[in-house]
DNA sequence: AACTCCAGCGTTTTT
DNA sequence: CGCTGGAGTT
């Protein structure tokens, strides 16, 4: 540091630790955080910012941070403004693709776009996707829609358009086809989706020199979160706007963390974080493995367990919080039995102080939720469920957004076949498809085809066209409030949802839509007048505030003007936006204090003072798809799911409970499991397990269990075996998931054939090892028996050959 | 246009 | 098992 510490500067940096202010006070040039979970790295991406505006190094302009979610951006507005005399809302902080969004909105001439484009979100692309692959006359059977719309997203997070893709077969022909009218249809909506958002930028900054300098010289600084996210074109993307290669790059801060990637079947590749070192010339590498989220048994865990992982940058969490509690180990039964046993357990937790937001129930997939909802449920313990339906992706708002839409851009077709019968109107399947085709031959889109179709067909779509102008007439010059009453109205969505049976709740939401626009309108800092006001008289020439040196004006978020002549979309358009760019919260029933309960996936950035890790079994967690699929980009499926696991350890505070089954229900039968190998990758001193010797019900289990949790201390019950060091003699004492499953639980117990096997038995093969008899067929010789061997997979033997060893 | 029925399917998913 | 979507029925 060549300056002298103002007071200012003193104040910020004051209670950083050591590696925290090397982060913060790095020089201006490339440098890579690696920050481990719970080590601050939130606070030293905005201590850094604030650092480097307070000292006068860089403008408010001059500086770009960007994150990948909604909920990260905001966190870093609000503690940056916490932290600066100034409105930070107009610097450069936003997600990836809400950058973009408002650098298209300032270029969007240059980006041959309309200036309210609107945004697709993933149901609209597959709907669209879906009208193409009909409109082509193909099979969903050999396109299956779904597919397709990964295909179109995958090629563009790789940077490619229809004409790079590399046709190997006539698949890949008609896919680079079907993508190519898949571009030509949403350029002649004016929609984009949110990887054309990124591309779009990208090849706008690529292909325009002047656009391209103006930018690199301004971002002095550019600040990436979760740099272990990035996809390959978003790399592209921030090495364009870093300027990497020319005489001045930027400086770009790159922070994230190798072992909390999960996110590779999407596209990330950790293998930038190694690239950008070398291609940037990394020369500061700091690392921040000071944990102060977790006590020592859960991070010695972690450490543990991300430890079998090749490939890694290197890292290891530490504490000064000393060991803290061990970590309870649970093997139930069944699916069943674990939930009540996870209910019982969280009501002391409760009971004993912790409250219920405190505690959090993760699990690998969706379907693992519904036994312990259910037993949450008939327990009356209020919980809360992440995932499922965001706020705006409800049937009900995505019909009145779909209106909304129409009035702003009546050639948006997506939405004009979302509503165009809806609420009933007469207007049937064969109508549509007449204007379809009548749309398809003359290159116009269904609002502009109306006219084509004649009959009582064409009356009724003349109709609904004269509704949505009659729409767009009524609401000129209101406030985004009274547009989206008068729409409620007018499209007939309330009056439908009043005679439906379920109609209350969707009428609320819809009611919610209209808070939410007001919310939208006061948080962006324009009111009536602003609405009113046409838009040749807005203050013209904001970006020409933003040149290098000079802070820009604080302006609305997502009413980025035009670059040249200062013109803004009207709020409804900036509305529509923010619904597509933000899908809103998909909580129920928030601000009750509920037990957590999502995937581990959500669960990322997010912490608990309590946290249970359920269904650890093989196949499961780590999941079989995973376990045996090395991926096409070449990553390790099996070492995502020790990083989510990792992910999942390092959420805890306090007290990690970590529970698998002996029997689950999947897919409608019960499923017998082997644990799962990541238990076995715990270091065993500080797991305690607490299943108690007795199984089942009504054994007085649940009154010891009670007595020994108050003592603080859990049944001792009995300690896996250790597995680790190569073979062990079948006569060993097996590991606790070897108890027998209770004749009431296995389906098929009374097919004992002469052999002394039955199903749910654990047995051990010298080969395969231990594992879980699932099924059991024939007699004498012929008898075969299908096994589930956990990671060696599940096998169908023949009982005469095998030499199978019952264990207990 | 609004029903019923049955086959098919069931990792994770920031934007 | 429980949900979705397509096909078929009224």
């Amino acid at each position: 540091m060549t300056h002298p510490a103002s007071p200012t500067e003193h104040r910020l940096l004051a209670h950083l630790n050591p590696e925290q202010l090397a982060a913060v006070t790095l020089p201006a040039e490339p440098a890579l955080i690696l920050a481990g979970a719970g080590s601050g790295k939130t606070r030293v991406l905005t201590t850094r910012i604030a650092w480097l505006l307070s000292t006068g190094q860089v403008s408010p302009g001059g500086l770009m941070a960007v994150t990948f979610t909604n909920k990260a951006a905001k966190e870093m507005i609000t503690r940056l403004g916490a932290m600066l005399p100034f409105n930070v809302r107009g610097m450069w902080i936003g997600t990836f693709h809400g950058l973009c969004n408002r650098f298209l909105r300032a270029h969007w001439k240059l980006a041959n776009l309309p200036q309210s484009f609107q945004i697709l979100d993933s149901g609209d692309q597959l709907s669209a996707v879906k009208r193409i692959i009909k409109a082509m006359n193909l099979d969903e059977e050999r396109f299956v829609p779904k597919q397709v719309t990964w295909f179109i997203a995958g090629s563009k997070e790789d940077g490619l358009r229809p004409k790079d893709i590399e046709i190997r077969d006539g698949q890949t022909q008609k896919l680079a086809e079907i993508y190519q009218a898949y571009e030509d249809q949403c350029q002649r909506e004016g929609v984009v989706d949110f990887g054309e958002l990124m591309l779009r930028t990208y090849e706008l900054m690529r292909d325009h020199a002047a656009l391209r300098e103006h930018y690199q010289q301004r971002f002095r600084h550019i600040l990436v979160d979760e740099f272990q996210d990035t996809n390959k074109l978003q790399y592209l993307w921030l090495k364009i706007f870093a300027g990497h290669g020319t005489d001045s790059p930027s400086a770009v801060l790159a922070v994230g963390d190798d072992d909390q990637s999960i996110y590779a079947f999407r596209g990330a590749q950790v293998g930038n974080m190694a690239d950008f070192e070398r291609e940037f010339r990394v020369r500061h590498l700091v690392k921040l493995e000071r944990n102060y989220r977790s006590f020592g048994h859960i991070l010695d865990a972690a450490n543990a367990l991300i430890s079998h992982n090749s490939r890694r940058l290197g890292k290891e969490l530490r504490t000064e919080a000393g060991p803290g509690e061990p970590i309870r180990v649970y093997e139930a039964t069944s699916d069943f039995a674990d939930a009540q046993w996870l209910v019982e357990e969280a009501q002391q937790l409760h009971r004993a102080g912790t409250a219920r937001s405190e505690i959090a129930v993760l699990y690998r997939s969706n379907a693992q939720s519904r036994v312990i909802e259910s037993a949450l449920f008939n327990a009356g313990v209020p919980y809360r469920v992440y995932g499922g339906l965001r706020f705006f992706e409800r049937a009900e708002i995505k019909h009145a957004l779909a209106y909304l839409r129409l009035v702003e851009n009546p050639n948006d077709d997506t939405s004009f076949l979302r509503v165009v019968n809806f609420p009933a109107r007469g207007i049937g399947a064969r109508s549509v498809e007449q204007l379809q085709d009548a749309a398809r031959s003359s290159a116009r889109s269904l609002y502009q085809s109306v006219g084509a179709v004649g009959g009582a067909a064409g009356s009724k779509l003349g109709g609904f066209a004269k509704l949505v102008d009659g729409l767009r007439e009524a609401t000129r010059g209101l406030t985004l409030r009274e547009i989206i009453e008068q729409m409620l109205e007018t499209s007939g969505l309330v009056t439908f949802y009043r005679t439906e049976k379920e109609g209350q709740d969707r009428i609320e939401n819809l009611e919610e839509l209209v808070n939410a626009a007001e919310a939208f309108v006061t948080q962006e800092g324009f009111g009536k007048d602003a609405v009113a006001l046409p838009v040749d008289e807005t203050a013209p020439g904001t970006i020409a505030a933003a040149r290098p040196g000079e802070p820009e004006a604080p302006a609305p978020v997502d009413l980025q003007p035009d670059a040249e002549t200062g013109e803004i979309m009207s709020p409804l358009a900036a509305f529509l936006t923010h619904a597509s760019l933000e899908a809103g919260d998909n909580q129920a029933q928030a601000g009750q204090d509920a037990i957590q309960l999502m995937t581990v996936h959500a669960a990322k950035g997010l912490e608990f003072d309590c946290v249970f890790i359920t269904g650890l079994e093989e196949g499961l967690f780590p999941h079989e798809n995973a376990v045996t699929s090395v991926n096409s980009s070449g990553a390790d499926g099996l070492e995502e799911e020790r990083r989510l696991m990792y992910v999942a350890i390092t959420r805890a505070r306090q007290r990690l409970y970590l529970s698998f089954c002996q029997t689950r229900m999947l897919h409608g039968q019960t499923r017998y499991n082997v644990k799962s190998r990541f238990l076995e990758e715990l270091p065993e001193g500080g797991l305690k397990w607490i299943t108690p010797r007795q199984q089942g019900f009504g054994s007085g289990y649940a009154q010891q269990y009670q007595q020994a949790w108050q003592r603080g201390s859990g049944l001792s019950g009995v300690v896996g075996a250790g597995r680790n060091s190569g073979w062990q003699p079948p006569a060993a004492p097996p590991p606790a998931w070897a108890a027998p499953v209770p004749a009431a639980m296995s389906q098929s117990a009374a097919k004992s054939a002469g052999h002394g096997l039955r199903s749910g038995q654990s047995v051990f093969h010298n080969k395969f090892g231990e594992g879980v008899i699932l099924t059991l067929e024939g007699k004498g010789e012929d008898a075969r028996a299908q096994i589930n061997f956990g990671r060696h997979g599940t096998k169908w033997l023949a009982l005469a050959v095998a030499k199978l060893t019952p264990i207990e």
